[in-house]
DNA sequence: TCTGGGGTCCTAGGACCC
DNA sequence: TCTGGGGTCCTAGGACCC
């Protein structure tokens, strides 16, 4: 039996959240940034998209196309919180839910949408609770898979909503530029257009055995997303998470190792913490460093024993650092911990190691209750910077919560 | 006073082992 | 005398997404 998947994507999600809960911002060309410096437009109102601002432009050429465009430095609390209202209002829909993103979400109605008469009364009563609720406007989009829910979404923001139904997949597809489906990016789509392939439905078209020569496995999916089909499942649970990591744009681009030190210590400790707090554990750790030329490289290394220690993070991080010949100074760092694992076995049972896991749970404690970084090892300074992590992939709770303070 | 930060998946080459 | 081949792990980088 055929499917019936439901996208609910926010408009403008954080816009809207502040335009909401700050009045004398509604109707006005606003747009949420990180922080104040070296950063780009996370999201821009409807009011200020009029005038060409975007998702990813600096601040200046914002300004340059939008004078007088409101720059609101975003507060992530108050989006978890809505996010996590959203997830509320979708499971009385369906247990079968699948929050994507901190504004985005799939739910598999196929078994439940009779109860609500039929997949666009879903749809409708979705958009007038979450309106009623949270004052703020999203688009719906469904279909026979999440592919074409997610496309019937982006065709009809904002403040949309389409039902695609499996006998108008083909026709929609036919003229559509592969550009817009949910996985071709812009350097595969460059590469279809040299192959003469710019719609859908040529994409569709393609035989396998050309698509699969050029692209390889991604090659396959190629071809089944020109058709339409996307056998992709809607998952309610959140999957075990393959890296914790943490990187920022510094201040100002630093050459001294010093202060090169005291951010990785920093970005550790955020790794080192979130690593713990979800009873996860890792042992390849990995640097990332980008040039003021934006040329970004990373290296990692492999450890015999898996980690969740601030300081072991560190120290690894320093030690890569210091295999390195840096050509110029350093614009950003990263810091990140992968192949993880919570399997208790794992954890070693010697007596140091037992005795350094309660130190760090006693200060995890300190640090919750008094604040990010009151205690932390070293000699080193911690730099005051503009710590709003602020991202769309964010989900409202799980280790994918970045909620740093 | 250019260009964020959180991820996932895939590839390709080299080391190393049998 | 000529240079196997399969497998796994590790590393670095790239494409894509929100």
């Amino acid at each position: 039996m055929s499917r019936i998947i439901l996208c609910v994507d926010m408009d403008a999600f954080f816009a809207s959240v502040e335009q909401r809960t700050r009045p004398f911002l509604k109707g006005k060309p606003i747009a949420v940034i990180v922080s104040a410096k070296r950063t780009v437009i996370t999201t821009a109102s409807y009011e200020a998209r009029k005038y060409g601002v975007k998702t990813g432009m600096n601040i200046h050429e914002a300004k340059k196309v939008c004078p007088q465009l409101i720059l609101v430095i975003g507060d992530n609390e108050k989006y978890a919180y809505t996010c996590r209202g959203l997830e509320r209002i979708y499971l009385g829909f369906t247990p079968d839910v699948e929050v994507y993103s901190i504004d985005e979400a799939f739910l598999d109605i196929t078994s439940s949408h009779h109860l609500f008469g039929n997949p666009e009364a879903v749809g409708i009563e979705i958009k007038r609770e979450i309106k009623e609720k949270f004052g703020i406007f999203c688009t719906v989009g469904i279909g026979p898979n999440k592919l074409i829910a997610k496309l019937a979404v982006d065709l009809n923001k904002p403040d949309g909503l389409r039902w695609i139904k499996p006998d108008d997949v083909t026709g929609i597809l036919e003229d559509l530029p592969v550009k817009e489906l949910w996985g071709i990016g812009q350097k595969i789509s460059a590469i279809l257009r040299t192959m003469g392939i710019k719609t859908c439905g040529e994409l569709g078209r393609t035989p396998l055995s050309i698509l699969r020569n050029r692209f390889g496995i991604i090659g396959i999916r190629l071809k089944a997303m020109g058709l339409g089909l996307d056998d992709s499942h809607v998952t309610r649970e959140e999957e075990e998470p393959k890296s914790i990591g943490h990187s920022m744009t510094l201040p100002r681009d630093i050459g001294d190792r010093r202060e090169i030190h005291a951010y990785l210590l920093r970005l550790s400790e955020m790794v080192g913490r979130r690593a713990r707090r979800h009873g996860l554990m890792g042992k390849v750790i990995s640097l990332v460093i980008r040039y003021p030329d934006f040329e970004t490289f990373s290296k990692q290394k492999t450890f015999r024993e898996y980690t969740d220690d601030t300081h072991v993070i560190y120290q690894s991080v320093i030690d890569i650092l210091n295999s390195l010949r840096l050509r110029d100074k350093i614009r950003l760092l990263g810091v990140s911990l992968s192949t993880l694992t919570r399997d208790p076995l794992q954890l070693s049972l010697f007596k140091e190691s037992r005795r350094r896991k309660s130190l760090l749970q006693t200060m995890d404690r300190i640090n919750d209750r008094y604040g990010d970084f009151t205690l932390i090892w070293g000699s080193y300074k911690i730099q005051e910077v503009d710590s709003g992590v602020i991202s769309p992939a964010w989900r409202p709770s799980g280790v994918r919560c970045v909620n740093v303070k």
